[in-house]
DNA sequence: TATGAATGAGCCTTCATTCAT
DNA sequence: TATGAATGAAGGCTCATTCAT
């Protein structure tokens, strides 16, 4: 008689192990054996759960994308930017492994068009949660920029600490920089 | 008696062909029969110039990163930032294959310590090369922080770029983003 | 569930083959294929069970090492001369590869540590033996000269049939003119 | 205008060369390059006078085997033993080389015709020497098993020094326990 | 004659996948 | 359902040999 949700609490803890293991040696370095073990399980479930080490791979991304899609609560649209500034940075803050297997994937992502069509949804939701917000304070064509902006800059400062094996302060510091560049970009009278 | 300049080329050519093809097919299927194929050349030629497939793969990323040391001319401060921002887009816009590239070489770089160096060096050089130019138009504390933002948008626009297999236009666009920033910047009233 | 006992048998098949192998085609040529395919397995097997190819090596020159081992009886001194002649010509009659397979680890243990202390370990057992049975038999001086004297023999028969693909026949005049040495010794009036 | 004897003192500076690579790193690691290099020649200079590295190799045994050929000058009986010992054991003591290389040597042989070839003139010849000597002093069937036990002794001690790294102390022991088998099979009442 | 750059076959090793249990 | 032993294709690297100079 088998548990039930067993089979998605197997699924998790082998999807949490990709994420570890590919955070620590790479995505080169991240074998099945490797990540089976440090699931502590055998090599021949994944197969079993994911059909194939591809599978799997594509399953944690989809997992990290995930973590990213809370709901931004219903405030009004200044602190919902503000909102999502933070929860671009503290995904990375709860757990560092998040950062670098992110990197890992995006390079991989160029040449796997799954992971490609993952990261684009990603990207593209970014800047548009931020355009949303920006059309409700900014004319259309300011709040435009200001949305595209305001993602490369997210993007950027969370690429560079992710290079950088940043603290938690120069987390802070990014985070603040994006809070910054958003109020200079709403204080300045609109022009229509 | 071998041709003078012999090596030099061979080496470059090979250079070339790693870059071509870990555009095309990632890190991880770029294998030395494939890249020494690419170049013309046999598989064994790799270990004889190189000494190991690593040993090109850096000697690759080396190549990359020269080609961003171009000397910005002793021009005026504001038309340096301006080629800055032409320089790190223009390397993209060259040669499609050097984006894909970049970033192969940036997801591996968490985990390889030569890569990892060789990042470091580029990411530090942009925004010194940055600060350098901004503190001739700016308060130390101001141009230290547009700076930090500058080379953050420059790097976000960049990575949404690669990641998008973005047009010409594209880029032109994300140009524009960051020279509009640094204006902005600029034509704040300097707080002292 | 494996079957108990089936990791020993598998690593004993593979021993085998190894010394049959190298025996065959010698140590250079005994490629890991030719090894796994006489034991009728995988190539990847190898590294399964000793990790690479070089463990297996050692591991043949352990289990030769262990063959003999055996433990000799605890007869009078004299039988137990006998007894080492014997035992040390007959682990060659038993099968012919393991003489050619001991004389190419000989050429190779000269480069490689490991090798190097196992065959020390035989040799000095060889020798120690010998020695201890001598000296109930004759005094200190004369046993510890007659146990390298006979120690020489025993190894120089065994190269000089070694190389000459000898016969049944030439090992047993060899065998002896070993015995015969030791009982000169042994009848000559012992010098106090 | 070639120098005359050119060609000659070539092939010799690489069968040197040959020996001392081999001693010190054993056949497998004796590579092309490395022996070139040793000879300070280049790498093609092999191919160019031996044809291949495996003449050259069978070359270098050639040449170790002639050193032992040096002929014994015509004393009596006695005295031509005695040397017959000094110099199996001189060539060893003059360059250690010599004893590791041909260690490397004999365990090749048994699969290498050629070799085999000359390992068994070797081996013959030691014998033959011995018994042709032994022949003026004792009756035929002692003369003949004195000097099978002799070249047995002779080998057996070489190849444990070979094997321990032996320093010259060992060896000048070896050359004593040699000799005095020789005086005491020489000693005893012959018997018709 | 002599060089050493270039070749490419062959080696050991790794590892995703399979499958009998 | 879950295991992990076994497979074998594919990779990087070594190195004897070739050949244009």
């Amino acid at each position: 008689m088998p548990k039930v949700g067993m089979e998605s609490m197997r699924r998790q803890q082998l999807i949490d192990a990709t994420i570890d293991v590919v955070a620590e040696v790479g995505l080169k370095g991240a074998t099945i054996n490797l990540i089976a073990k440090r699931a502590g399980m055998s090599s021949g479930i994944i197969s079993h759960y994911f059909g194939s080490k591809q599978a799997l791979i594509e399953a944690s991304v989809r997992y990290l994308l995930s973590q990213l899609k809370i709901e931004y609560s219903p405030d009004n649209p200044y602190d919902r930017l503000m909102k999502i500034v933070d929860l671009n940075f503290s995904g990375i803050q709860k757990a560092d492994s998040s950062t670098k297997t992110w990197l890992s994937f995006w390079g991989q992502s160029m040449h796997d068009p799954n992971l490609y069509r993952l990261q684009e949804i990603n990207k593209r939701r970014l800047v548009s949660n931020l355009r949303y917000s920006f059309k409700q304070l900014l004319d259309p064509k300011t709040a435009h920029d200001a949305a595209e902006v305001t993602a490369a800059l997210i993007d950027g400062f969370w690429l560079r600490c992710a290079l950088s094996r940043a603290n938690q302060e120069k987390f802070s510091l990014a985070k603040g920089y994006c809070k910054k560049y958003i109020n200079s970009v709403l204080e300045q009278p609109t022009v229509i």
